[in-house]
RNA sequence: GGCGGAGUAGCUCAGUUGGUUAGAGCGGCGGAAUCAUAAUCCGUAGGUCGGGGGUUCAAGUCCCUCCUCCGCUACCA
C-alpha cells in the first residue's frame, strides 16, 4: 500500500475564506480521490495559520477577544471546506499545543545546528532600516517617496530603526539545495516553476530573519532560546508539514515520504527555498513534490479586485449552483502553467451546458425511457455486438482518464495521478458523455421501438448507455463526489466512499472500471434532476 | 528596473521536437429528431495566430524588438 500525504498551505485568518483558498484545498480533495481510486492510501491536511502581525491587527480590530477571533476565523475556514466536500485527514490550527512545543523544538535544534561552513546556522544580529510604524514593516528606499514617506501611508515618515535579530543562514545549503533539485527533475511541478526556483537559487541567498521582537508582535510561538522574541510567522506555518503527522515521531516517516505540498505559485519561494533548506538543516528528508499552480483572473482576464466587481464568492457559487458544479468548473478550467479566467457567468455556461444538458439530462432521457418503457425498470443486460463496441469504447475512455500522465515521473514510482492532469480527466470524461449523446441520438431507441422485433435491440441500447454512464459517474467521483453518488444511487449503485481513521482509502480498495455492473431489469426507483437548468439571473 | 508566464475565431481554450487548406467547446445561423431538464444530434459561418522585423524551401511554433496583461523580485501569507 502506497501511503501518501498531500498538503495544502496553511491560511491566513485575517481576511473570509475566498476563492482562492477554494481552489487549492478542492484540487487537494480531488487528487485524494483520484488516487484512492486507485488504491493509494492518502491522507489529507489542511488548517489555519493564526500567527503574525495582520492576523494579530486584525483580532484587535474586530472587538473579540484573540483566541474568540481566531477560533472564530478559523472555523469558518473548516466549515468552508466542508461545504466544499472536501475530506480531509488533519485540520491544523497552528494555535495548537502540539504545533507550537514542535515549532520550538525544531528551533532549538536549529539553534544548536553547524551550516555545512562550520558556522552557527543561526545567528543574532542588529537590522537596521526605515521602519513605517503604519505597515509595521522595514521599508526600501524603493518603496519610499523622494521624502522619506511610505506610499501607503504619506503622513507618516519611516524611521531609522534597529532590531536585534535572529537570522538563519541560507547561503550555505544553496549549492546542495541546487544539486538537488538538478537531480529530481520532478521535485517541482511543472517544470516551468523548477526553472523558476532554480533562477531564484542561482544568486546568493540573504540570512533568513525568523524573529519578530515581542514589542511589537505578540501573536507567535515564542523562541525557545530568547523569551523576548516570536518567531517569524513563515517559519512557524510550514512546520505544520511536519506536527501534522506527528513528527519527530518516528510515525510520522510513513507519511512523509510521500509527501507532496500543493501551493500557489505565489509560494514558491518559501517552498522551494526556505522550507527544503529549513528541513536539510534539521536533518529531515525533503518533500517528494511541490505541485505548483497558477491562479484565477477575474472577468476580463484581469485580477479580481472589488472595485472591478469581478470577485467571485465561492459561497455565492455554491448557494446558486452547487459545491459539486464549482469543483467541476475548476478543475475543468484550472491550468497549472498559466492564469485562468472564472466568472459567475462562465461559471453559468458550464453548468447548463456540460452538467445541466449533456451529463444530467443523459442520465435522465435514458432513465425515464427505461422506466416508461421498460415497466420501471432497467433494461435487460443482454448486449448486442454494436452495442457492446460502443460500450467497450466509453470504457476505454473512462480509464485513459485515470491513466493520463504528462510526468515523466511514472518510472520513479510516484502517482500516476498528477495535479496538472486533472483538467485532461475532466475533458476525457465529458467527451465520454458526448459519444453517448450521438449514440443515443443516432441509434434512436425511441423509433427503434415502434417495431415490436427490434425489442431486445432497444433494451440493449438502453443498457450499454446506461452501462457506460454508471462507469463515467464513478470516474467523475473525485470531481463531484456528491453528484456521482446520486447519479449512481439512481442506477442501483452502492456509493463511493472514503473509509478508514483517517479516511484515507477507498471502501472496497482500488476501483476497477468493469463493463457491466449495472444490474440489468433492476427497478428504477426516483428520478431526480441532478442539475436543475439555471436561467440568467439578473 | 530585473526575471518568469501569457497574448490564437464574439467568449473560454488546444495547438508535440517549425511542415499539407490553424483546431475544439460555448455562443450565432440553418436543419433533423422529439426519449429527455425546449435538453440532444447534424451542418455552417467566423481568425492577416498582439504589432513590426529577421532566419528558413517552410513559423502560431525559432531569433530580435515594441505593446498589453498576470506573477515573482519585499521580513503579507
Amino acid at each position: 500500500m502506497n501511503r501518501t500525504y498531500i498538503t495544502t498551505p496553511i491560511y491566513y485568518v485575517n481576511a473570509a475564506p475566498h476563492l482562492g483558498h477554494a481552489h487549492t484545498t478542492v484540487m487537494a480533495d480531488i487528487l485524494k480521490r483520484y488516487r484512492c481510486m486507485l488504491g493509494y492510501d492518502v491522507f489529507l491536511s489542511t488548517g489555519t495559520d493564526e500567527h503574525g502581525q495582520k492576523n494579530q491587527e486584525a483580532a484587535a480590530k474586530s472587538g473579540l477577544s484573540t483566541d474568540e477571533y481566531l477560533t472564530g476565523q478559523s472555523d469558518a475556514f473548516r466549515r468552508a471546506f466542508d461545504l466544499l466536500g472536501v475530506d480531509y485527514d488533519f485540520f491544523v490550527r497552528t494555535t495548537r499545543p502540539f504545533h507550537k512545543t514542535q515549532v520550538q523544538f525544531i528551533e532549538s535544534r536549529l539553534k544548536e545546528t553547524m551550516a555545512p561552513d562550520g558556522e552557527p546556522l543561526i545567528i543574532q544580529k542588529l537590522y537596521s532600516g526605515l521602519y513605517c510604524s503604519g505597515c509595521e514593516q522595514f521599508k526600501r528606499d524603493a518603496d519610499l517617496t523622494d521624502d522619506g514617506f511610505c506610499l501607503e501611508h504619506p503622513n507618516l515618515r519611516a524611521e531609522q530603526t534597529e532590531e536585534n535579530n535572529y537570522f538563519l543562514r541560507m547561503e550555505p545549503y544553496r549549492a546542495d539545495l541546487v544539486t538537488y533539485v538538478e537531480k529530481n527533475a520532478d521535485f517541482v511541478q511543472p517544470e516551468q516553476y523548477r526553472q523558476e526556483l532554480l533562477v531564484m537559487l542561482s544568486q546568493p541567498l540573504e540570512d533568513l530573519c525568523i524573529s519578530r521582537p515581542k514589542a511589537r508582535l505578540s501573536l507567535g510561538v515564542e523562541l525557545p532560546f530568547d523569551p523576548e522574541f516570536v518567531t517569524y510567522v513563515w517559519i512557524d506555518a510550514l512546520v505544520n508539514y511536519l506536527t501534522n503527522v506527528n513528527w519527530p515521531d518516528p510515525s510520522y516517516e510513513t507519511r512523509w515520504a510521500g509527501v507532496e505540498h500543493l501551493i500557489g505559485k505565489d509560494i514558491l519561494k518559501t517552498h522551494g527555498v526556505f522550507w527544503p533548506i529549513i528541513l536539510m538543516a534539521a536533518n529531515v528528508p525533503l518533500p517528494r513534490r511541490i505541485s505548483v499552480h497558477a491562479h484565477w483572473l477575474g472577468a476580463g482576464g484581469q485580477k479580481m479586485s472589488k472595485s472591478l466587481g469581478n470577485v467571485v464568492d465561492p459561497f455565492e457559487v455554491i448557494e446558486t449552483y452547487g459545491a459539486s458544479a464549482l469543483r467541476w468548473f475548476l478543475a475543468r478550467n484550472m491550468r497549472v502553467t498559466s492564469d485562468s479566467q472564472i466568472s459567475v457567468d462562465l461559471i453559468r455556461a458550464t453548468y447548463n451546458t456540460e452538467l445541466a444538458n449533456q451529463l444530467g439530462n443523459l442520465l435522465q432521457r435514458l432513465l425515464k425511457f427505461s422506466a416508461a418503457r421498460f415497466d420501471g425498470c432497467l433494461p435487460a443486460s443482454d448486449l448486442d455486438p454494436k452495442d457492446n463496441e460502443h460500450l467497450k469504447a466509453i470504457r476505454q475512455l473512462v480509464c485513459n482518464a485515470y491513466s493520463a500522465n504528462n510526468l515523466p515521473s511514472e518510472a520513479n514510482g510516484f502517482e500516476p495521478v498528477e495535479l496538472a492532469s486533472i483538467p485532461k480527466m475532466a475533458e476525457d470524461l465529458l467527451h465520454a458523455i458526448g459519444l453517448m449523446n450521438e449514440y443515443v441520438t443516432r441509434e434512436a431507441p425511441w423509433t427503434l421501438i415502434k417495431e415490436p422485433a427490434n425489442a431486445s435491440r432497444v433494451q440493449s441500447i438502453v443498457y450499454a448507455n446506461l452501462d457506460g454512464l454508471r462507469m463515467v459517474l464513478e470516474g467523475l467521483w473525485p470531481i463531484m463526489p456528491d453528484i456521482a453518488n446520486r447519479g449512481l444511487a439512481m442506477l442501483g449503485q452502492a456509493p463511493l466512499e472514503l473509509t478508514g481513521s483517517p479516511r484515507t482509502t477507498l471502501a472496497g480498495g482500488r476501483h476497477e472500471f468493469i463493463a457491466g455492473r449495472l444490474v440489468g431489469g433492476a427497478r428504477i426507483g426516483v428520478i431526480e434532476t441532478l442539475f436543475p437548468r439555471i436561467e440568467t439571473i439578473a
